[in-house]
DNA sequence: TTGTAGGCGTTATCAT
DNA sequence: ATGATAACGCCTACAA
């Protein structure tokens, strides 16, 4: 393996000075000494101990990203973000997925802890009524004491700084748009009960809704493909059919055009359907959406975990979404 | 934070007792110490440091997987196989991003072997040629010699053990089935350029078009969607249009249906498209494809990485894929 | 400029 | 059954 003990012995230097070239210490040290050390290094393969280290400094290169479920396109988003500048600084990034569990997020969060990780970044949303919050509000409250940062991604009712965008709006929006094109039956499929996304993205829907002196139809649905379609079938099966209908994130308004066009009903000729988050799949479908800042949100956190020092903890930062009109929507006629 | 120390004074037991209890040794500790140190723990959040622990054991409890690209729900879905597992058996699970770069891979590697991990499981295929061959084969040694173990679950050249499926066999039996539509063009569009994935699946697609007594049309493509998108509007401008269209792998097929039809070209009435791997998207999709033994792949993996003794090296696994005929595809005319 | 030595939190080896 | 104590590999005053 090679530590910094063989270096020293092989390079006849003392431990220190071995140490000193090696992790850019400011101590001076002659040239000779240093390329000998540098020398011992190279040709033992020299690796320091992440564990060694961080016993001694405390922490570890490690910045830890939480998300409900790796399939989702809307985390990998997230974790490309943050990986891109993690790596940049020598940090590795630590991805792990909770399922959806108030009780797996706890879990994976005392982890990174005892991992001594620099930072760990929320990215799901929370549940209202969550019976863990507050053994995850305590949880991370001990990382924080122990010198974690951590940050949320969305709405969670922790005492924490976030980055976010705004959910509420966006499904304004893209519901705002639909009535723009003439539409007046807009039916919403709803996400996981219980989560403040889903709270938050059907308030939109809603909100715009009444704005425009409409009614809204809201279904009962969840974040997957199968929560669309089965929400579709059921639609198409059950009384007039809506002029459009709007998922709560991509994946459930591919799956409602695929149910409804199962179903023989085609879209966007006789129902527009429209999404929000504007992840891959959206692109691959032509799905009409609203592009979350999913990217953004994560280069933002790992800048402000990762930043050098503490600072400027910054409150709460909201980025910018914004329309992506694409071909599963037309215009009323 | 509290450490051993603290709670064995807490409990007026020695460092010793503490951490017997602490850590499920077979030491024999009476019922009353137990007790008092189980509470002292208790009282103070004791949460044992990984970095202290690795130090003197040399391992620490994470398996990483070093994935080419988050996004592709290929290594989303091996990578869920090998959290299942991992979580299960106690095992923090560290996915980490190449962006299909062997000098990438090498940095993960060497970061995972300085955190002392368990075991590395190397998701992505390699390149024929690979300037970086040599130095990731070192690395890899050297954390194989550090205690490691490391698992490959694609075609690459290094020297150990693997778990995989037959990738050729699936371009084959993909092509195949084709054939068996009835149609006679067949174009495949290629994957990046040398990376033995892209190799096999072409070298499969024309060993079948050669057993049917077909000429074998290849187009230059990628793993992603835009990749088939481009290479379908290339096609439907160039020449006479093929019966059919196979994707070397789902989200390119994705793209030739997208471009295809973009360009006013009928799925599957014109036109048959057919991928492989059969991620989340193609189920989305309705397309035909192949499914890859990805879950079960990350599952094996893991088994075989964290199994309790290096006991059964097992040589090299290869699980089996199925055909998944949709609907981007129908008989010919 | 170089070296010595203490300590970080655990585990494991030896006593007791 | 319990308790000292020596590592593990590294960083960092402090000394020379």
């Amino acid at each position: 393996m090679g530590s910094l003990a063989d270096i020293s012995e092989r390079a006849g230097v003392s431990i220190a000075t071995a140490s000193r070239v090696l992790n850019g210490s400011k101590h001076p040290v002659s040239a000779a000494m240093r390329e000998r050390v540098l020398n011992a290094a190279a040709e033992l393969g020299y690796a320091p101990s992440f564990a060694a280290r961080a016993l001694v400094t405390g922490r570890t290169p490690i910045v830890g990203v939480i998300v409900g479920d790796i399939v989702d396109p809307y985390f990998a988003h997230i974790a490309r973000g943050v990986e891109h500048v993690a790596g940049r600084l020598g940090y590795l990034t630590m991805l792990s997925s909770a399922h959806r569990s108030t009780e797996a997020e706890i879990r994976h969060l005392r982890a990174l802890r005892a991992t001594q990780a620099r930072g760990v970044i929320f990215a799901s949303s929370g549940y209202t009524d969550d019976p863990h919050r507050q053994e995850l509000q305590q949880a991370v409250d001990e990382a924080r004491e122990s010198g974690a940062r951590v940050l949320t991604l969305a709405h969670r009712e922790l005492d924490c700084p976030s980055v976010t965008f705004d959910s509420r709006a966006a499904a304004y929006d893209i519901t705002d748009y639909v009535v723009s094109l003439g539409h007046r039956r807009i039916a919403f499929v709803d996400g996981p009960k219980g989560l403040f996304t889903s709270l938050e993205r059907c308030a939109g829907y809603e909100a715009a809704m009444a704005a425009a002196g409409l009614d809204p139809l809201r279904f009962e649905g969840g974040f997957e493909y199968e929560a669309g379609y089965d929400a579709a079938q059921h639609i198409a099966a059950a009384g007039p059919l809506p002029d459009a209908i709007i998922g709560v994130n991509d994946d459930v308004a591919i799956g409602i055009v695929m149910g409804l066009r199962s179903a023989g009903i085609e879209v966007p000729e006789r129902v527009s359907v429209a999404g929000i988050n504007d992840t891959r799949p959206a692109a691959y479908t032509g799905l009409t959406t609203v592009s979350a800042p999913l990217y953004e949100l994560g280069l933002t956190a790992a800048r402000i975990v990762l930043a050098e020092k503490g600072a400027d903890e910054p409150s709460d930062k909201v980025l910018p979404h914004q329309l992506v009109p694409r071909s599963t929507t037309r215009r009323a006629n």
